[in-house]
DNA sequence: GAGTGGTCTAGACCACTCA
DNA sequence: GAGTGGTCTAGACCACTCC
């Protein structure tokens, strides 16, 4: 019969968003507690409590225990950015991916990464630099450092003919990510690998991942200025 | 006494992310039953439930009724990447938040905007250019058009105190977005104001949002090379 | 200290989807 | 049809934080 619309936190959920988009609940203001607002809305408070939790994800309201929860003043909105494997992003623009290794070693952790990465002094990482190309032109540079205490295998893996991030995402899954992404002047090496000159501005993103607390890898991805990383929302 | 762990949702997630880590549960492997898990760590289902729920949300797994739930082969992840006002990112970080009003001025769009927000020949626009600085320092600067039809008021604000994105954030907000980033070279004009030299590498952001179909405003956000966005998911 | 949100339990029913 | 996840209820206790 109803189907859709019972008294379910998604419903309870759209009348909020509803009443502070009418700023029946103005900004900055203290909307009722939950127990309130479960018998106003006649349902149980954990209904309550899954909607105003999902309306706080989302930034719409914020809220602090005794505090109660107020309507945000200036609301934080969120892009999501798709993290795709290269060689889909390429093959999606209809171009052709291809992929050469630069190098590949066992190596002490550099002072920056080792502290990037919280390891002991003297650890030793697998190192692997290669190109991704779309229709033979480089369309991004990579230079990984893989932590073998949190990725088993790595080192018999010779990264000849896929990347270590295809590798990474097949058989060693994350749980926690920090992204980073900023402007840059190409140093010389990346210049000539990327056919720009040195110091032309690169599109630079970095990425640092967990598995259960342990560190798992830390990348750079070096793109030419021409590139544009787009979300929509 | 326990305090920290009980049977909680959070010591049952992590529990999970280990299994998984070390592929006691496989990649692609299908996972036992919410029941048997419950009973497994001496849980209420509800609680196990909210575990997977949120291994979902982070990709790690994959759930569909009837068939239940299995690891993630290959996630494709999304980073979440926070767009806070200027102010708050600057004043976050502590330091002291200021604002330039360069110019303001009903202009014809042109063609390059017109084209970008699907608008008429010959529409009118609200042209903004501002800077925002941190401790006295440039730290973007913002080139905005407006779009009256979408935003009414506009042609009253000055904008002498408060940058139009405020003004906006305050007044209009949006349904829909677009967002994309990426390096350049930075002009002559906006080496100038944010201090660097032409031809330095800038990070650039450029957002288009839209309320309910109407294109309200496109702005392009100019960041010295030093910028870095974070996102941690 | 007291009030608010945070989370867990135990049980129930529903909705989807596979066989 | 049957098995699985999705969600709600009613009650309880806990944890944080403001007064």
């Amino acid at each position: 019969m109803s189907g859709t619309a019972r008294r379910s936190s998604r419903a309870i959920k759209a009348e909020m968003v509803r009443r502070i988009a009418a700023r029946e609940w103005p900004p900055g203001g203290l909307i009722p507690g939950e127990e309130a607002l479960a018998r106003e809305f006649g349902a149980a408070r954990a209904t309550v409590n899954r909607a105003l939790q999902e309306l706080a994800r989302a930034g719409l309201v914020e809220r602090r225990r005794k505090a109660g929860t107020r309507v945000t003043l200036s609301p934080v909105r969120e892009a999501r950015i798709a993290i795709p494997l290269v060689r889909h992003e390429i093959e999606s623009r209809g171009a052709v991916y291809s992929y050469t290794l630069l190098s590949r070693a066992m190596e002490a952790a550099p002072e920056v990464v080792r502290a990037r990465l919280a390891l002991k002094r003297g650890t030793r990482l697998m190192h692997v630099r290669c190109l991704h190309l779309a229709d033979r032109a480089a369309y991004q540079y990579e230079d990984r450092w893989i932590n073998p205490a949190a990725a088993p295998g790595v080192e018999a893996q010779d990264f000849e003919r896929t990347g270590p991030n295809e590798w990474l995402v097949a058989n060693h899954p994350f749980s926690e990510a920090e992204f980073a992404f900023a402007a840059a002047a190409a140093g010389d090496e990346e210049a000539a690998l990327l056919g720009v000159r040195p110091g032309d501005p690169v599109f630079v993103a970095e990425r640092l991942t967990w598995l259960a607390g342990e560190p798992v890898t830390l990348v750079r991805l070096v793109h030419p200025a021409s590139h544009r990383m787009v979300s929509r929302l």
